[in-house]
DNA sequence: CGGTGGCCTTGCGCTGGCGCAACGACGCGC
DNA sequence: GCGCGTCGTTGCGCCAGCGCAAGGCCACCG
Protein backbone atom coordinates (compact mmCIF):
# COMPACT_ATOMS: atom_id res chain seq x y z
CA UNK A 1 0.00 0.00 0.00
CA UNK A 2 1.60 3.26 -1.08
CA UNK A 3 1.76 5.98 1.54
CA UNK A 4 0.02 9.20 0.49
CA UNK A 5 2.59 11.86 -0.39
CA UNK A 6 1.62 14.59 2.11
CA UNK A 7 2.33 12.23 4.98
CA UNK A 8 5.64 11.18 3.50
CA UNK A 9 6.74 14.76 3.39
CA UNK A 10 5.53 15.67 6.87
CA UNK A 11 8.18 17.48 8.84
CA UNK A 12 7.23 15.28 11.76
CA UNK A 13 9.05 12.39 10.08
CA UNK A 14 12.20 14.34 9.20
CA UNK A 15 15.30 12.23 9.62
CA UNK A 16 13.46 8.91 9.60
CA UNK A 17 14.10 6.02 7.25
CA UNK A 18 11.28 4.86 5.02
CA UNK A 19 11.00 1.76 7.18
CA UNK A 20 10.53 3.86 10.28
CA UNK A 21 7.88 5.95 8.56
CA UNK A 22 6.07 2.76 7.62
CA UNK A 23 6.31 1.62 11.21
CA UNK A 24 4.58 4.81 12.32
CA UNK A 25 1.89 4.74 9.66
CA UNK A 26 1.24 1.04 10.26
CA UNK A 27 0.17 1.84 13.81
CA UNK A 28 -2.21 4.63 12.85
CA UNK A 29 -5.93 4.47 12.38
CA UNK A 30 -7.82 6.63 9.91
CA UNK A 31 -10.43 9.18 10.90
CA UNK A 32 -12.57 10.98 8.34
CA UNK A 33 -14.31 14.23 9.07
CA UNK A 34 -17.10 16.00 7.24
CA UNK A 35 -16.97 19.75 6.84
CA UNK A 36 -17.79 21.34 10.20
CA UNK A 37 -17.17 18.24 12.27
CA UNK A 38 -15.04 18.54 15.38
CA UNK A 39 -11.98 16.39 15.95
CA UNK A 40 -11.11 17.44 19.47
CA UNK A 41 -12.89 19.63 21.94
CA UNK A 42 -11.26 22.01 24.39
CA UNK A 43 -11.27 20.54 27.89
CA UNK A 44 -11.63 16.92 26.81
CA UNK A 45 -8.86 14.50 27.78
CA UNK A 46 -6.25 14.27 25.05
CA UNK A 47 -6.32 10.67 23.94
CA UNK A 48 -4.88 10.96 20.44
CA UNK A 49 -2.16 12.45 18.35
CA UNK A 50 -3.21 13.35 14.81
CA UNK A 51 -1.66 14.07 11.46
CA UNK A 52 -3.69 15.60 8.62
CA UNK A 53 -3.63 13.41 5.52
CA UNK A 54 -5.91 15.61 3.43
CA UNK A 55 -8.14 18.53 4.35
CA UNK A 56 -7.95 21.51 6.65
CA UNK A 57 -8.62 22.14 10.33
CA UNK A 58 -9.33 25.34 12.20
CA UNK A 59 -7.92 25.45 15.73
CA UNK A 60 -9.88 27.59 18.16
CA UNK A 61 -9.61 28.62 21.75
CA UNK A 62 -12.84 29.44 23.52
CA UNK A 63 -13.04 31.84 26.42
CA UNK A 64 -15.35 31.50 29.37
CA UNK A 65 -17.53 34.27 27.92
CA UNK A 66 -17.83 32.43 24.63
CA UNK A 67 -15.66 34.58 22.38
CA UNK A 68 -13.41 32.50 20.19
CA UNK A 69 -9.82 33.01 19.16
CA UNK A 70 -8.49 31.42 15.97
CA UNK A 71 -5.18 29.93 17.05
CA UNK A 72 -4.06 28.54 13.71
CA UNK A 73 -4.98 26.37 10.76
CA UNK A 74 -3.68 22.87 10.24
CA UNK A 75 -3.15 21.62 6.69
CA UNK A 76 -2.03 18.41 5.02
CA UNK A 77 1.06 16.86 6.59
CA UNK A 78 0.77 18.87 9.79
CA UNK A 79 0.37 17.43 13.28
CA UNK A 80 -2.18 18.19 15.95
CA UNK A 81 -2.23 17.36 19.64
CA UNK A 82 1.31 16.08 19.89
CA UNK A 83 2.36 17.61 23.14
CA UNK A 84 -0.83 17.26 25.11
CA UNK A 85 -1.17 13.60 24.19
CA UNK A 86 2.17 13.03 25.93
CA UNK A 87 1.28 14.71 29.19
CA UNK A 88 -2.08 14.16 30.80
CA UNK A 89 -3.51 17.61 30.36
CA UNK A 90 -6.80 18.08 28.46
CA UNK A 91 -6.83 19.64 25.00
CA UNK A 92 -6.32 23.39 25.43
CA UNK A 93 -8.06 24.07 22.10
CA UNK A 94 -10.84 22.88 19.81
CA UNK A 95 -10.13 21.60 16.30
CA UNK A 96 -12.83 21.67 13.63
CA UNK A 97 -12.67 20.60 9.97
CA UNK A 98 -13.30 23.49 7.59
CA UNK A 99 -13.52 21.03 4.72
CA UNK A 100 -13.81 17.24 4.35
CA UNK A 101 -10.66 15.87 5.96
CA UNK A 102 -8.86 12.60 6.50
CA UNK A 103 -6.68 12.22 9.56
CA UNK A 104 -4.24 9.63 10.81
CA UNK A 105 -4.57 8.99 14.54
CA UNK A 106 -2.34 7.43 17.15
CA UNK A 107 -3.33 6.63 20.71
CA UNK A 108 -1.27 7.93 23.60
CA UNK A 109 0.09 4.44 24.10
CA UNK A 110 1.18 3.93 20.47
CA UNK A 111 2.70 7.39 20.53
CA UNK A 112 4.77 6.59 23.61
CA UNK A 113 5.97 3.30 22.11
CA UNK A 114 6.82 4.79 18.75
CA UNK A 115 8.59 7.79 20.27
CA UNK A 116 10.74 5.46 22.35
CA UNK A 117 11.71 3.62 19.16
CA UNK A 118 12.33 6.77 17.08
CA UNK A 119 13.18 9.61 19.49
CA UNK A 120 13.96 11.91 16.56
CA UNK A 121 10.22 12.42 16.20
CA UNK A 122 9.90 14.02 19.62
CA UNK A 123 12.58 16.49 18.62
CA UNK A 124 10.57 17.17 15.45
CA UNK A 125 7.40 17.70 17.48
CA UNK A 126 9.23 20.13 19.75
CA UNK A 127 10.58 21.98 16.74
CA UNK A 128 7.04 22.28 15.44
CA UNK A 129 5.88 23.54 18.78
CA UNK A 130 8.70 26.05 19.00
CA UNK A 131 7.58 27.43 15.63
CA UNK A 132 4.04 27.87 16.94
CA UNK A 133 5.45 29.61 19.97
CA UNK A 134 7.37 32.02 17.73
CA UNK A 135 4.18 32.62 15.77
CA UNK A 136 2.22 33.38 18.92
CA UNK A 137 4.87 35.81 20.14
CA UNK A 138 4.93 37.50 16.76
CA UNK A 139 1.19 37.98 17.07
CA UNK A 140 1.58 39.45 20.54
CA UNK A 141 4.26 41.83 19.34
CA UNK A 142 2.22 42.94 16.36
CA UNK A 143 -0.87 43.48 18.49
CA UNK A 144 1.02 45.67 20.92
CA UNK A 145 2.99 47.71 18.41
CA UNK A 146 1.54 47.63 14.89
CA UNK A 147 -1.58 49.31 13.56
CA UNK A 148 -4.39 47.42 11.93
CA UNK A 149 -3.19 47.88 8.33
CA UNK A 150 0.22 46.24 8.72
CA UNK A 151 -1.28 43.52 10.89
CA UNK A 152 -3.86 42.59 8.29
CA UNK A 153 -1.16 42.52 5.62
CA UNK A 154 0.86 40.17 7.86
CA UNK A 155 -2.16 37.94 8.27
CA UNK A 156 -2.66 37.72 4.52
CA UNK A 157 1.00 36.90 3.94
CA UNK A 158 0.98 34.27 6.68
CA UNK A 159 -2.08 32.64 5.17
CA UNK A 160 -0.44 32.71 1.74
CA UNK A 161 2.48 30.79 3.20
CA UNK A 162 0.21 28.31 4.96
CA UNK A 163 -2.30 27.62 2.24
CA UNK A 164 -1.41 29.69 -0.81
CA UNK A 165 -1.82 28.35 -4.33
CA UNK A 166 0.10 29.67 -7.30
CA UNK A 167 -2.21 31.41 -9.73
CA UNK A 168 -1.53 33.15 -13.06
CA UNK A 169 -2.14 36.57 -11.51
CA UNK A 170 -0.68 36.07 -8.04
CA UNK A 171 -1.18 33.85 -5.02
CA UNK A 172 -4.61 32.60 -4.04
CA UNK A 173 -5.44 31.94 -0.40
CA UNK A 174 -7.12 28.60 -0.93
CA UNK A 175 -9.24 28.67 2.20
CA UNK A 176 -12.53 30.57 2.06
CA UNK A 177 -12.57 32.91 5.06
CA UNK A 178 -15.23 35.36 6.18
CA UNK A 179 -14.42 38.96 7.08
CA UNK A 180 -15.09 38.03 10.68
CA UNK A 181 -12.43 35.33 10.52
CA UNK A 182 -9.89 37.73 9.05
CA UNK A 183 -10.78 40.11 11.87
CA UNK A 184 -10.26 37.40 14.50
CA UNK A 185 -6.89 36.51 13.01
CA UNK A 186 -5.79 40.12 12.92
CA UNK A 187 -7.28 41.39 16.14
CA UNK A 188 -9.73 43.91 14.73
CA UNK A 189 -13.37 44.08 13.64
CA UNK A 190 -15.07 42.87 10.49
CA UNK A 191 -15.84 46.51 9.60
CA UNK A 192 -12.24 47.56 9.54
CA UNK A 193 -11.25 44.45 7.57
CA UNK A 194 -13.93 45.20 5.01
CA UNK A 195 -12.85 48.81 4.62
CA UNK A 196 -9.18 47.97 4.37
CA UNK A 197 -9.63 45.16 1.88
CA UNK A 198 -11.80 47.27 -0.41
CA UNK A 199 -9.20 50.02 -0.28
CA UNK A 200 -6.45 47.58 -1.23
CA UNK A 201 -8.66 46.16 -3.93
CA UNK A 202 -9.06 49.58 -5.55
CA UNK A 203 -5.28 49.98 -5.33
CA UNK A 204 -4.89 46.70 -7.22
CA UNK A 205 -3.01 44.95 -4.44
CA UNK A 206 -5.48 42.12 -4.28
CA UNK A 207 -8.83 40.85 -5.43
CA UNK A 208 -11.64 39.25 -3.43
CA UNK A 209 -14.48 37.15 -4.70
CA UNK A 210 -16.82 35.62 -2.23
CA UNK A 211 -14.70 34.39 0.62
CA UNK A 212 -11.56 33.93 -1.47
CA UNK A 213 -8.68 36.38 -1.64
CA UNK A 214 -6.17 36.61 -4.46
CA UNK A 215 -2.97 38.45 -3.59
CA UNK A 216 -1.69 40.25 -6.66
CA UNK A 217 1.37 41.99 -5.25
CA UNK A 218 3.24 40.25 -2.46
CA UNK A 219 6.06 42.84 -2.47
CA UNK A 220 3.75 45.76 -1.84
CA UNK A 221 1.89 43.84 0.85
CA UNK A 222 5.20 43.05 2.52
CA UNK A 223 6.03 46.73 2.38
CA UNK A 224 2.78 47.58 4.15
CA UNK A 225 3.29 44.77 6.65
CA UNK A 226 6.71 46.08 7.57
CA UNK A 227 5.87 49.75 7.81
CA UNK A 228 3.62 51.51 10.28
CA UNK A 229 1.27 52.82 7.64
CA UNK A 230 -1.60 51.20 5.88
CA UNK B 1 27.05 18.79 49.09
CA UNK B 2 23.41 19.58 49.73
CA UNK B 3 21.35 20.56 46.71
CA UNK B 4 19.79 24.03 47.01
CA UNK B 5 16.06 23.75 47.67
CA UNK B 6 14.72 25.67 44.61
CA UNK B 7 16.35 23.20 42.28
CA UNK B 8 15.03 20.25 44.23
CA UNK B 9 11.53 21.54 43.82
CA UNK B 10 11.85 22.42 40.15
CA UNK B 11 8.95 21.07 38.11
CA UNK B 12 11.51 19.99 35.56
CA UNK B 13 12.51 17.14 37.85
CA UNK B 14 8.99 15.99 38.67
CA UNK B 15 8.78 12.24 38.90
CA UNK B 16 12.51 11.71 39.32
CA UNK B 17 14.18 9.92 42.19
CA UNK B 18 16.66 11.81 44.35
CA UNK B 19 19.45 9.79 42.73
CA UNK B 20 18.33 10.88 39.25
CA UNK B 21 18.19 14.49 40.35
CA UNK B 22 21.72 14.17 41.67
CA UNK B 23 22.75 12.68 38.36
CA UNK B 24 21.43 15.76 36.56
CA UNK B 25 22.92 18.26 38.95
CA UNK B 26 26.26 16.49 38.94
CA UNK B 27 26.57 17.17 35.23
CA UNK B 28 25.75 20.87 35.47
CA UNK B 29 28.14 23.76 35.63
CA UNK B 30 27.39 26.95 37.53
CA UNK B 31 27.07 30.34 35.89
CA UNK B 32 26.78 33.53 37.91
CA UNK B 33 25.34 36.72 36.48
CA UNK B 34 25.50 40.24 37.74
CA UNK B 35 22.46 42.47 37.50
CA UNK B 36 22.00 43.47 33.87
CA UNK B 37 24.23 40.78 32.40
CA UNK B 38 22.92 38.75 29.49
CA UNK B 39 22.78 34.97 29.57
CA UNK B 40 21.71 34.31 26.01
CA UNK B 41 21.29 36.58 23.05
CA UNK B 42 18.62 36.29 20.37
CA UNK B 43 20.08 34.81 17.21
CA UNK B 44 23.04 33.12 18.85
CA UNK B 45 23.31 29.35 18.55
CA UNK B 46 21.66 27.63 21.49
CA UNK B 47 24.43 25.74 23.20
CA UNK B 48 23.03 25.39 26.70
CA UNK B 49 20.02 24.50 28.75
CA UNK B 50 19.68 26.48 31.97
CA UNK B 51 17.91 26.28 35.28
CA UNK B 52 17.72 29.27 37.62
CA UNK B 53 19.15 28.46 41.04
CA UNK B 54 18.65 31.91 42.52
CA UNK B 55 17.79 35.25 40.94
CA UNK B 56 15.54 36.45 38.17
CA UNK B 57 15.75 36.74 34.39
CA UNK B 58 13.82 38.88 31.96
CA UNK B 59 13.16 37.22 28.61
CA UNK B 60 12.88 39.61 25.68
CA UNK B 61 12.20 39.38 21.99
CA UNK B 62 13.71 42.10 19.86
CA UNK B 63 12.19 43.21 16.59
CA UNK B 64 14.14 44.30 13.56
CA UNK B 65 13.19 47.91 14.33
CA UNK B 66 14.54 47.61 17.87
CA UNK B 67 11.33 47.59 19.88
CA UNK B 68 11.38 44.96 22.56
CA UNK B 69 8.68 42.62 23.79
CA UNK B 70 8.85 41.19 27.31
CA UNK B 71 8.08 37.53 26.79
CA UNK B 72 8.21 36.38 30.38
CA UNK B 73 10.23 36.32 33.57
CA UNK B 74 12.14 33.31 34.80
CA UNK B 75 12.49 32.79 38.53
CA UNK B 76 14.20 30.28 40.83
CA UNK B 77 13.64 26.66 39.83
CA UNK B 78 12.51 27.53 36.31
CA UNK B 79 14.17 26.37 33.10
CA UNK B 80 15.34 28.36 30.11
CA UNK B 81 16.33 27.25 26.62
CA UNK B 82 15.19 23.66 26.93
CA UNK B 83 13.60 23.20 23.56
CA UNK B 84 16.01 25.16 21.39
CA UNK B 85 19.00 23.40 22.90
CA UNK B 86 17.57 20.14 21.58
CA UNK B 87 17.07 21.28 18.02
CA UNK B 88 19.69 23.31 16.23
CA UNK B 89 17.81 26.57 15.96
CA UNK B 90 19.30 29.73 17.46
CA UNK B 91 17.79 31.29 20.57
CA UNK B 92 14.55 33.07 19.55
CA UNK B 93 14.85 35.39 22.57
CA UNK B 94 17.29 37.26 24.78
CA UNK B 95 17.58 36.55 28.51
CA UNK B 96 18.97 39.17 30.88
CA UNK B 97 19.41 39.04 34.65
CA UNK B 98 17.34 41.67 36.45
CA UNK B 99 19.17 40.89 39.68
CA UNK B 100 22.28 38.93 40.65
CA UNK B 101 21.57 35.37 39.59
CA UNK B 102 23.06 31.91 39.76
CA UNK B 103 22.26 29.44 37.00
CA UNK B 104 22.90 25.78 36.43
CA UNK B 105 23.92 25.02 32.86
CA UNK B 106 23.99 21.86 30.77
CA UNK B 107 25.53 21.53 27.33
CA UNK B 108 23.48 20.19 24.43
CA UNK B 109 25.41 16.95 24.67
CA UNK B 110 24.85 16.44 28.39
CA UNK B 111 21.21 17.29 27.90
CA UNK B 112 20.79 14.66 25.20
CA UNK B 113 22.52 12.00 27.33
CA UNK B 114 20.56 12.83 30.46
CA UNK B 115 17.24 12.97 28.59
CA UNK B 116 17.90 9.54 27.15
CA UNK B 117 18.50 8.24 30.69
CA UNK B 118 15.49 10.00 32.23
CA UNK B 119 12.93 10.62 29.46
CA UNK B 120 10.42 11.87 32.02
CA UNK B 121 12.29 15.17 31.96
CA UNK B 122 11.49 15.79 28.30
CA UNK B 123 7.82 15.33 29.09
CA UNK B 124 8.27 17.87 31.89
CA UNK B 125 9.96 20.30 29.53
CA UNK B 126 7.12 19.92 27.06
CA UNK B 127 4.59 20.49 29.80
CA UNK B 128 6.42 23.66 30.73
CA UNK B 129 6.41 24.75 27.13
CA UNK B 130 2.73 24.00 26.73
CA UNK B 131 2.07 26.28 29.71
CA UNK B 132 4.00 29.10 28.04
CA UNK B 133 2.01 28.50 24.89
CA UNK B 134 -1.23 28.82 26.82
CA UNK B 135 0.08 32.00 28.39
CA UNK B 136 0.96 33.45 25.00
CA UNK B 137 -2.48 32.61 23.60
CA UNK B 138 -4.13 34.16 26.64
CA UNK B 139 -2.17 37.31 25.93
CA UNK B 140 -3.26 37.29 22.30
CA UNK B 141 -6.87 36.83 23.29
CA UNK B 142 -6.74 39.60 25.87
CA UNK B 143 -5.08 41.97 23.44
CA UNK B 144 -7.77 41.40 20.84
CA UNK B 145 -10.78 41.54 23.12
CA UNK B 146 -10.10 43.22 26.47
CA UNK B 147 -9.62 46.90 27.20
CA UNK B 148 -6.52 48.23 28.91
CA UNK B 149 -7.92 48.18 32.45
CA UNK B 150 -8.72 44.48 32.63
CA UNK B 151 -5.48 43.64 30.83
CA UNK B 152 -3.39 45.55 33.33
CA UNK B 153 -5.22 43.84 36.18
CA UNK B 154 -4.44 40.47 34.54
CA UNK B 155 -0.80 41.43 34.28
CA UNK B 156 -0.63 42.30 37.96
CA UNK B 157 -2.30 39.05 38.96
CA UNK B 158 0.00 37.02 36.71
CA UNK B 159 3.05 38.70 38.22
CA UNK B 160 1.68 38.05 41.69
CA UNK B 161 1.51 34.36 40.83
CA UNK B 162 5.01 34.35 39.33
CA UNK B 163 6.87 36.36 41.92
CA UNK B 164 4.44 37.42 44.63
CA UNK B 165 5.42 37.52 48.30
CA UNK B 166 2.95 37.29 51.14
CA UNK B 167 2.82 40.55 53.03
CA UNK B 168 0.77 41.63 56.08
CA UNK B 169 -1.40 43.91 53.94
CA UNK B 170 -1.62 41.88 50.73
CA UNK B 171 0.68 40.43 48.10
CA UNK B 172 3.86 42.21 47.09
CA UNK B 173 5.19 41.84 43.53
CA UNK B 174 8.80 41.24 44.49
CA UNK B 175 10.31 42.42 41.23
CA UNK B 176 10.84 46.15 40.78
CA UNK B 177 9.28 47.09 37.43
CA UNK B 178 9.10 50.44 35.70
CA UNK B 179 5.87 51.83 34.28
CA UNK B 180 7.31 51.19 30.84
CA UNK B 181 7.76 47.51 31.67
CA UNK B 182 4.19 47.21 32.92
CA UNK B 183 3.13 48.86 29.67
CA UNK B 184 5.13 46.39 27.59
CA UNK B 185 3.65 43.46 29.47
CA UNK B 186 0.12 44.78 29.05
CA UNK B 187 0.30 46.16 25.55
CA UNK B 188 -0.25 49.83 26.30
CA UNK B 189 1.77 52.95 27.07
CA UNK B 190 3.51 54.10 30.21
CA UNK B 191 1.07 57.03 30.42
CA UNK B 192 -1.99 54.86 30.61
CA UNK B 193 -0.33 52.54 33.13
CA UNK B 194 0.53 55.50 35.30
CA UNK B 195 -2.99 56.92 35.16
CA UNK B 196 -4.64 53.58 35.86
CA UNK B 197 -2.36 52.65 38.74
CA UNK B 198 -2.85 56.01 40.45
CA UNK B 199 -6.61 55.61 40.07
CA UNK B 200 -6.49 52.15 41.63
CA UNK B 201 -4.23 53.47 44.36
CA UNK B 202 -6.78 56.11 45.34
CA UNK B 203 -9.41 53.36 45.35
CA UNK B 204 -7.27 51.41 47.82
CA UNK B 205 -6.83 48.41 45.51
CA UNK B 206 -3.06 48.62 45.64
CA UNK B 207 -0.10 50.67 46.72
CA UNK B 208 3.05 51.57 44.80
CA UNK B 209 6.36 52.73 46.18
CA UNK B 210 9.21 53.25 43.79
CA UNK B 211 9.06 50.37 41.37
CA UNK B 212 7.32 48.00 43.77
CA UNK B 213 3.61 47.24 43.74
CA UNK B 214 1.65 45.89 46.69
CA UNK B 215 -1.69 44.37 45.77
CA UNK B 216 -4.15 44.94 48.60
CA UNK B 217 -7.28 43.35 47.16
CA UNK B 218 -6.83 40.39 44.85
CA UNK B 219 -10.60 39.73 44.67
CA UNK B 220 -11.39 43.20 43.38
CA UNK B 221 -8.52 43.04 40.89
CA UNK B 222 -9.82 39.70 39.67
CA UNK B 223 -13.22 41.28 39.27
CA UNK B 224 -11.73 44.03 37.10
CA UNK B 225 -9.64 41.53 35.16
CA UNK B 226 -12.70 39.48 34.33
CA UNK B 227 -15.05 42.30 33.39
CA UNK B 228 -14.81 44.68 30.48
CA UNK B 229 -14.63 47.75 32.65
CA UNK B 230 -11.75 49.32 34.45
C1' DC C 1 24.64 70.32 49.13
C1' DG C 2 23.71 71.38 44.51
C1' DG C 3 23.55 69.09 40.19
C1' DT C 4 22.26 65.42 37.13
C1' DG C 5 19.70 61.71 35.27
C1' DG C 6 16.06 58.44 35.54
C1' DC C 7 11.42 57.75 36.43
C1' DC C 8 6.63 59.16 37.36
C1' DT C 9 2.53 62.17 36.92
C1' DT C 10 -0.93 64.83 34.64
C1' DG C 11 -3.25 68.34 31.54
C1' DC C 12 -4.63 68.53 26.93
C1' DG C 13 -5.71 67.84 22.14
C1' DC C 14 -6.11 64.56 18.65
C1' DT C 15 -7.36 60.37 16.04
C1' DG C 16 -7.63 55.39 14.82
C1' DG C 17 -10.72 52.45 14.66
C1' DC C 18 -14.99 50.66 16.91
C1' DG C 19 -19.70 49.54 16.24
C1' DC C 20 -24.51 50.72 15.17
C1' DA C 21 -27.68 50.89 11.51
C1' DA C 22 -29.16 50.51 7.05
C1' DC C 23 -28.66 48.64 2.85
C1' DG C 24 -26.87 45.61 -0.85
C1' DA C 25 -25.26 41.19 -2.92
C1' DC C 26 -25.41 36.48 -3.31
C1' DG C 27 -26.71 31.56 -2.76
C1' DC C 28 -29.97 28.12 -1.55
C1' DG C 29 -34.25 25.70 -0.97
C1' DC C 30 -38.91 25.27 -1.97
C1' DG D 1 -39.26 32.92 -9.14
C1' DC D 2 -39.57 34.30 -4.51
C1' DG D 3 -38.25 34.56 0.14
C1' DC D 4 -34.86 33.90 3.53
C1' DG D 5 -30.51 33.67 5.66
C1' DT D 6 -25.74 34.72 5.57
C1' DC D 7 -22.29 37.75 4.55
C1' DG D 8 -20.32 42.15 2.93
C1' DT D 9 -20.25 47.33 2.51
C1' DT D 10 -20.39 52.01 4.03
C1' DG D 11 -21.96 56.47 6.31
C1' DC D 12 -21.60 58.42 10.69
C1' DG D 13 -20.84 59.59 15.48
C1' DC D 14 -18.16 58.73 19.29
C1' DC D 15 -14.55 57.71 22.70
C1' DA D 16 -10.57 55.03 24.66
C1' DG D 17 -6.30 55.63 24.74
C1' DC D 18 -2.13 57.70 22.62
C1' DG D 19 1.63 60.80 23.09
C1' DC D 20 3.55 65.47 23.57
C1' DA D 21 5.09 68.68 26.87
C1' DA D 22 5.88 70.45 31.24
C1' DG D 23 6.81 69.71 35.77
C1' DG D 24 7.79 66.97 40.11
C1' DC D 25 10.10 63.47 42.85
C1' DC D 26 13.93 60.82 44.26
C1' DA D 27 18.47 58.57 44.34
C1' DC D 28 23.01 58.93 43.58
C1' DC D 29 27.44 61.30 43.04
C1' DG D 30 31.13 64.48 43.21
Amino acid sequence: MPVPPPLQRSRIFDGLTDAEREQWLGRATRVTLKRGETLARQGEPARHFYLVETGFLKVLQLTVEGTELIVRFVGAGEPFGGVVALGNAPYPVTATATQPSVMRAWTRESLATLLAATPQVSVNIMREMAAHMTDALTRVRELTTARVGPRLAQTLLRLARQCGERHPEGVLISQPLTRQEFADLTGTTLYTVSRTLTKWETMGLLQTRQRLVLLRSLPRLEEIAGSDED
